[in-house]
DNA sequence: CTCCAGGGGGCCA
DNA sequence: TGGCCCCATGGA
């Protein structure tokens, strides 16, 4: 299994996936604070759900560190209420910005290098891996690879499967060229990958095989 | 009706 | 560490 190769008819097959999508509203912080808060409410949660509680959370003048900061407990559960889990994920962005804060914020965290980013971001209440992972790939543009439950599929597809989440994660960034774009590429095509692949209607991995060799023959 | 999304924390052996 | 359970909405 050549991960390049691969990437490559995904691309040819599912085309750009415009990942992220934020509103251009408030400058590169705001952007960058807004893929935050879309990588902490997508967890678990469909997109479009997400879509919704984004749309609430400008509605509301909430998409900014500091007025969620000072924003009560039960106004940012309302706006967030669409993307569900709202108990959970409303003390997660609480416990975000009050991080982004306690490090002097986004300019501050972009001069670590991206293990020392990590790091820091998973020692933040609420971020585990994936979401550590999204943040630095998709909001500060670091190269590093976001492992999710349908790229492992897409491993496990061809009889690849590793224990942790960092063995898949080395996996792909020792056997690709170390690209930011295209490391944002391809997992946003490995999603849409696992989107077609369900809408094909699935479930073993035999039929998993399947579906991915016909996107490798076209 | 069931299933499950662009996960993570807590608990317990 | 590894396995479970919990969290919750909304589209298919």
């Amino acid at each position: 299994m050549n991960p390049l190769t691969v990437y490559k008819k995904l691309r040819k097959k599912f085309g750009p996936q415009h990942w992220w999508p934020v509103s251009q509203v408030s400058g590169v912080r705001g952007q960058m604070f807004e893929v935050c808060v879309g990588a902490i409410l997508t967890q678990a949660a469909a997109w479009t759900n997400v879509e919704k509680a984004i749309v609430n959370l400008h509605r509301a003048r909430l998409m900014d560190p500091e007025r969620i900061a000072k924003a009560s407990i039960a106004k940012l559960k309302s706006a967030i209420h669409p993307a569900g889990y709202f108990n959970q994920k409303a003390k997660k962005l609480k416990a975000f910005v009050r991080f982004l804060d306690a490090h002097g914020g986004f300019e501050k965290l972009n001069k670590m290098k991206v293990p020392e980013l990590r790091e820091t971001l998973l020692a933040v209440w609420g971020i585990g891996p994936e979401t550590a992972d999204s943040i630095i790939l998709y909001a500060f543009l670091k190269p590093i690879f976001v492992i999710d439950t349908y790229t492992k599929r897409l491993l496990a597809s061809f009889d690849i499967r590793f224990k942790t989440y960092d063995e898949h994660r080395l996996f792909f960034e020792n056997r690709l060229p170390r690209n930011v774009k295209m490391w944002n590429e391809y997992h946003a095509l490995i999603v849409a990958w696992g989107k077609n692949k369900k809408a094909d209607s699935i479930g073993s991995t035999q039929t998993e095989q399947l579906s991915l060799r016909r996107v490798q023959r076209q």
